[in-house]
DNA sequence: GAAGCCTACTTAATCGATTCAGACAGGAAG
DNA sequence: CTTCCTGTCTGAATCGATTAAGTAGGCTTC
């Protein structure tokens, strides 16, 4: 192994200067063609892999690199299907694109001071899903790089921002469920604030929400109630702690026998009603004959679960792809974005007309 | 804006050097504490974020990350239950060393050419799955950096291996059936190679199989039958077309339309013998009753599935975190080793005494 | 009290590319 | 014949940090 082989060798070897070495490789057409493939040819047998990624990065001050940022815990990262689904759209289009794509996980519990999280070599940064006043947030957003935020939180007008509108999905499901005639209702959601807590939720605790999504789904749910004439106040809230189908059966369980004259149970994800339609079994209760339950996001197995579950659709690839547009054209000098991203309710099986 | 802060800004308006900044980050104890604190005072009211990561990976030569390679299709990487665990495992370990985590998909059909494969800030690459003689792995080899190859290909004794004795694991899964009285047996696998084929596997197409894993399953289960005075060359082989329940569900309505005697199936993933089990309603075959599956990996489904799938149990997660941890002691200078996970046969209620 | 050794800095070379401002040859225009 | 392009290629500054080598002063140590 002798020194490594840089842009100069390969000028040395052809006897050309540097200059255009580096045009052979960024600007054909700078050259002649005979030339470029006389450098290209000698490149190759010098073992020269093309210009320096580092060296490129420094003087360009252009990454070729997108961050993509959690707050979650790895386990759900990865298992959500939710959230491997938005990752699946962003590495499409950023494949495409041939632009890199650096995870930066920031999980709760984890010094950032020597993490990747605030000093990636990236262009720009995609956040997913972070809980308001997040730290690792806050240190994305020092870096004054290109930002394009998804879900929550919510940074304005003047930042990049692509959702849906959680609020009229959530009344469209409860809606569904009341015009079946459900009179009882509650609420299963997974978590209100990155503080594990499970249990009913209390004024106090739903005062303390810091997941923008959450709180729009709870309120959007409350409008379909007082539009048709319940009152919203009787809306039972219930924290699984956490997106996971197993807190959800446990929770539903508690739940319902706390409750038992619920008939109709929103579930705020998809996760969390697969979850609770085995705690239905469990306790009992058929779905959707003694229970109906509505889902929310439409998840690949939302279809082909037993029974299959009504819930509001949304499309979280296509949320990965616009996310990833949105920052790409941001890096490329555009101004900031919002999207708004389509639902639709898709009534399956696990809703029924109410029984008693 | 004015002109960018840098190192010299900071240092210019403390009144020391260059240096002793770069100290004051990258090695505190080579100055007074004082002193130290002054420049970090400075530089956060300057709005100094740390130094330049283009800057230090040109000098340093360490970009403080690493490459993650993948061929399959971007739809299947963030879908299958074994690669996203392996994920998950590799993001534990490198967020907990500080590592950054750069996705490198190389998805069939995709033109390398200006993609972040071959030029990522990588200080090293984990192959994750990939047939033999792929061009994205010939790409990734040029570099000459750190490798570790996970599953397949094996390159040999000189790189890096992270996996699991498939040819055993095969072989305890078509004992276990044959033990319980099947002789019919047929494999149920995914893909013998990155050509999408699906039906049954004649001896030519099978001559063709470029991925390792498959190859030494298939092996494995043939092992079983002549250890046990069956005739290996009886054993059917049927390609599904790709890790898919959907796709494993046609295949295996074809597979026991075609051999109706077949009261045995060894399925090469979990995900294949999901969708074979719901092959089994369609056609009116009952699990275990009239048909016992096997499956492979114990992916977190297959516990809960119904029923409960009889598997040989791999741990991806602890895959993701060896081949991380391979790959971090190996840029730390460390000889390239081999590791081999652990297996293990999990009975459950797939399968059953062969019944006719 | 001179030699030697810390402590706490500074100086200057260096990493490998990109890019702006020329240089030079040859042809077109006046 | 001069001027002005135009198409190719070169020279040298530059990006922002790291780090080996050096310096200056203060403190031991015999």
């Amino acid at each position: 192994m002798s020194s490594r082989v840089t842009l100069q060798t390969v000028a040395d070897q052809v006897g050309v200067s540097r200059t255009t070495v580096s045009n052979a490789y960024n600007r054909p057409g700078e050259l002649g063609a005979e030339l470029r493939e006389r450098i290209l040819t000698a490149a190759a047998q010098l073992g020269y892999l093309g210009p320096d990624a580092a060296a490129r990065m420094l003087r360009t001050g252009f990454m070729g690199a997108i961050g993509l940022l959690f707050t979650d815990d790895l386990r759900f990262v990865f298992t959500d299907p939710d959230t491997t689904s938005f990752m699946q759209g962003v590495a499409e289009t950023s494949a495409l694109s041939g632009t890199g794509l650096t995870l930066l996980p920031a999980p709760p519990g984890v010094d950032l001071t020597d993490t990747a999280v605030g000093s990636a070599a990236v262009d720009g940064h995609i956040v997913f899903s972070v809980a308001d006043g997040e730290p690792a947030l806050e240190k994305v957003r020092a870096r004054n790089l290109p930002i394009v935020m998804v879900d929550e939180p919510d940074l304005g007008p003047g930042t990049s921002f692509v959702g849906i509108d959680d609020h009229a999905g959530a009344n469209m499901a409860a809606a569904h469920l009341i015009d079946l005639g459900h009179r009882h209702l509650a609420v299963l959601l997974g978590r209100l604030s990155s503080a594990v807590r499970s249990g009913r939720v209390s004024a106090a605790r739903e005062k303390e929400a810091t997941l923008r999504v959450v709180r729009e789904r709870i309120a959007g749910y409350r409008s379909a109630m007082a539009d048709r004439g319940l009152d919203p106040g009787e809306l039972v809230l219930w924290e699984a702690g956490g997106n996971d189908p197993d807190l959800a059966r446990r929770a539903a369980v508690n739940l319902l026998g706390e409750c038992p004259s619920i008939t109709g149970l929103l579930c705020s994800t998809d996760q969390l009603a697969i979850g609770a339609s085995q705690a239905g079994r469990v306790i009992g209760r058929q779905v959707p004959h003694d229970l109906s339950i509505v889902g929310f996001d439409d998840v690949p197995r939302a279809a082909t679960w037993d029974p299959p579950l009504t819930t509001i659709r949304q499309p979280m690839v296509d949320k990965g792809r616009a996310a990833a547009e949105l920052l790409l054209e941001q890096i490329d000098g555009a101004a900031p974005r919002r999207i708004q991203l389509p639902i639709e309710l898709v009534v399956r099986a696990s809703t029924a007309r109410v029984s008693r």
